[in-house]
DNA sequence: TCCCGGTTGTTACAAACCGTCACATCTTTG
DNA sequence: CAAAGATGTGACGGTTTGTAACAACCGGGA
């Protein structure tokens, strides 16, 4: 019923199904009839402390959601893809920031108005909760990454993340990586130089492969799997094992 | 006009205002005919893949709720007391695992139910909606605790957190931990030695006393909030957003 | 087209923080 | 009362960080 491939989001920034076409009376049809409003790269959305007045849709382009601490730490807590919704909240203020990874197109809804038809349409409803949903679950996902995984372990979920959700069922997905090594670092917890050694590591070991500035080919993407300390490995039915068979660490 | 303080929780496991009373046709009241269960110390509610039957509501007592990795490194995702929701979602299996930390009770409510409830009464969705909102907020606290702050800002934190929900506003206040270190550990992403020596440090240093083994003073609770690394310090004004730098995407 | 400056990405090395191991102390349980 | 468990403390080591320096890349301008 739902994407179970869902990528970490901020609090009411909800991923819906990308793969199944929106029903008559879907959260996307909301905004269709509004414009396309364009975000150059860097560019902020919104602040966090920004008055929440507005609900968008990501039509076109990344984003990036984060917090920063008052000493210049700063945090990613998700990355919205087309699709995604960003700013759904009761909150009066938006609490954090949302900018452009690059060149972005939203629609975007009045924030009063948008409770009002969720509220009133018993079909959109349980889609909003729904997203809700997905996005907790991811939210924990991101938890037991940042509490418990290695910085290799972190990576590797990452690619995954990202190769599950683009490339498909192909076993060599070519995925593409729009946000800098600073955007990942600060979305996995880590510094640029440990992404960036951890990356040439997959590399050495021939997991992946480079193949343009922001782009790279996973070549083994059960190992990707088994590096990435996935809970799936213990669960012992027949599909996650087969999927999962790879040689455990040549090196 | 909703808690600020929330604990981080769970997926489906939301926190409400537990100091405002419960209105007529509040999420409390839809529990109140429900008999009372009762989970000693230990007693796990439900584990992580059981079939979701039933959504709960934390009458006593506090609970633990977490996921394991295959090699058995646990995350605690959020600990839940008298007040929250417990299995909130819509999935067809609970996503994680929840225990009793102490002597509980409970009450129980037919999952099934619980939609339809939710689902008719324009009084109790926003209500469910609010929480959930408040859930996500708490998930990104976390998220930037465990992903950016130090060991000592992490235990600061994690003891501002509950002494600001069991304190009141005493400048001195007794707060309980009814976990235990390892508790503590699992929950702030660090080991359980990490975590004693940093209270060590932080009782002499004044700012915490210990009182009983599970229970010890907040001295100096601004010191706290200090060590805790809040944002809430350069919430000084709009400009603090705008001084962030925006990288501008080169390609 | 070529050159050139600024940004991003990579690699090496030392340092810091936290984890690991060990053991003592204290509490709780049977 | 004994045994098991939880907590506190120290020494040591490992993973990650921080600081560099350098290479690669992109974009702008002549």
């Amino acid at each position: 019923m739902l994407s179970q491939t869902t990528m970490s989001q901020p609090h009411g920034a909800v991923r819906r199904f990308a793969t199944v076409p929106p029903c008559p009376a879907s959260l996307n049809s909301l905004f269709g009839g509004q414009p396309v409003e364009t975000f150059e790269p860097g560019t902020a959305v919104f602040w966090e402390g920004d008055e929440a007045r507005h609900v968008f849709e990501v039509v076109e382009g990344v984003l990036r959601v984060f917090r920063i601490l008052s000493d210049g730490r700063r945090v990613i807590t998700g990355f919205l893809y087309p699709g995604d919704l960003l700013g759904v909240s009761l909150k009066d203020q938006y609490l954090y920031t949302a900018e452009a990874v690059n060149r972005t197109k939203l629609r975007r809804y009045e924030h009063g108005r948008f409770q009002e038809e969720i509220n009133r349409s018993p079909e959109l409803r349980p889609q909003l909760f729904a997203c809700l949903c997905d996005e907790m679950a991811a939210a924990q996902d991101q938890m037991v990454l940042l509490a418990r995984k290695s910085a290799e372990e972190r990576v590797a979920s990452f690619l995954l993340l990202i190769a599950r959700r683009l490339g498909g069922d192909e076993r060599q997905p070519v995925i593409e990586i729009p946000m800098t090594r600073l955007d990942m670092a600060d979305y996995l917890g880590l510094t640029i130089e440990t992404v960036s050694r951890t990356m040439t590591r997959l590399t050495n070991c021939g997991v992946i492969a480079p193949s343009s500035r922001h782009a790279l080919v996973v070549r083994k993407l059960g190992k990707l799997a088994l590096l990435a300390g996935e809970t799936d490995a213990d669960d012992k039915d027949g599909a996650g094992g087969r999927a999962i068979q790879q040689a455990v660490w040549p090196n």
